[in-house]
DNA sequence: TACTCGTGGTC
DNA sequence: TGACCAAGAGT
């Protein structure tokens, strides 16, 4: 498969109009209008806006935040208990960067969290932004989460390029590159179909469209209101797009985990640098096995190089696999006790002994939580 | 451009 | 049951 310019694929600009008629009366009937599925996207009496209707930007904001990457289902109670803790920009602002972390515990992508609460403190200081460009300059707001947020609270024509809008297009087109190539191809298409006149309906029912009919696998042509106009239904298998991306196996390591308890009763955590891998979030300490180190020569070494103190460690508390984006680990989680030492934060922000009970005041990431569970159940 | 950055649903 | 994949952004 040699490289195809733009100009290969058909032009559908003329055809725009028919498509988003047919699109909208599909969605119509099929779409997801359902408030109780996302209720940022209707009014407060409960209806589906109008076009001169505005809705609550803030909402529509964290809503299109917490959806990058993130099924519908998860978000919404994440959604909900937010709107509830910070119900404006300015308590947003004013709580604690640790407030909002607790809040986004368990969604994953925790720069998301920081940049929500970094956005909020900049918008307490100078007008909201009124175009693409002004949101864009956003922390955590790119050109996808703009036009979702412009088109979906003011009905401005906007137009988004999600997953399952790439998706839609590869097939409407039967792009012949992965998805992470041709951005600038994709966003053409998504802007030349987009319906200037009703762009929020217009954003959603491509969207809806994607996640209910034209699906990853098996995809319910049958339902579409573009198959005629489809490029991969005419090729006999849809399927066959979006073409697929090589994909390199998981790297795989091992993690020497110790929750050392004291006199009084208190276990030892810290909280992670900014940067990189669950940022700003706080674990128990440890680090990754070294080739031929038994387990708790691992973690004692690493108590030692990061934090400064000389432990023993004890019996296994629990071993958790865990999965991320880009490498798989397997924690293995042993009891400790203090020998000597005072605990500095070498590695990483701040350390900080801890009564069990504390515990759910600090955030943590997923797998920490498996550990915390096996601790308070010990 | 290519890589990093989480978690849970789904088959 | 492991692999794919979600309303992507930042670097």
């Amino acid at each position: 498969m040699g490289q195809r310019s733009s100009a290969e694929h058909r032009d559908l600009s003329a055809l725009a109009p028919e498509l988003s008629q047919s699109l909208l009366d599909w969605w119509e009937i099929h779409g997801r209008k359902d408030p109780a599925l996302k209720p940022w996207m209707f009014t407060k009496d409960g209806r589906w806006p109008e076009p001169h209707e505005h809705l609550n930007v803030l909402e529509c904001w964290i809503a299109e935040v917490m959806l990058q990457q993130t099924q519908l289902s998860v978000v919404l109670p994440y959604w909900q208990r937010w709107m509830k803790t910070f119900p404006s920009v300015e308590a947003l602002a004013s709580a604690s960067l640790e407030q909002v972390r607790l809040q986004w515990q368990g969604l994953g992508y925790y720069s998301r969290a920081r940049r929500i609460h970094e956005a909020a403190r900049q918008l307490v200081q100078r007008p909201w932004p009124g175009d693409l460009d002004g949101w864009m300059a956003l922390p955590g707001i790119g050109r996808t989460t703009a036009g979702g947020i412009l088109s979906s609270a003011l009905n401005a024509p906007a137009p988004i390029l999600d997953g399952n809008v790439k998706r839609v297009l590869a097939r409407l087109y039967a792009h012949e590159r992965p998805l992470s190539r041709d951005q600038h191809v994709f966003w053409g298409w998504s802007e030349t179909l987009l319906d200037r006149s009703r762009p929020r309906d217009f954003n959603q029912a491509l969207m809806d469209l994607g996640a209910t009919v034209c699906t990853p696998r098996r995809p319910d042509c049958a339902q579409c209101p573009w198959w005629e106009s489809c490029a991969a239904y005419a090729s006999g298998d849809p399927s066959n797009w979006p073409v697929v991306e090589e994909r390199k196996p998981l790297p795989f390591q091992v993690i020497g985990i110790g929750v050392v308890i004291n006199a009084a009763g208190e276990v030892l955590i810290d909280q992670r640098l900014e940067e990189g891998l669950l940022g700003g979030m706080w674990e128990f300490p440890g680090g990754k096995q070294e080739s031929g180190e038994a387990i708790e020569a691992c973690i004692a070494r690493e108590f030692m190089e990061e934090l400064g103190i000389l432990i023993s460690v004890e019996k296994e508390l629990i071993t958790v696999e865990h999965a991320y984006s880009h490498k798989k680990l397997r924690f293995v989680v042993h009891l400790c006790s203090l020998i000597s030492g005072e605990p500095q934060p070498i590695a990483s922000q701040q350390v900080r002994w801890v009564r069990l009970d504390q515990l759910k005041d600090y955030p943590f990431p997923a797998a920490n939580a498996r550990m915390i569970e096996a601790l308070l159940q010990r």
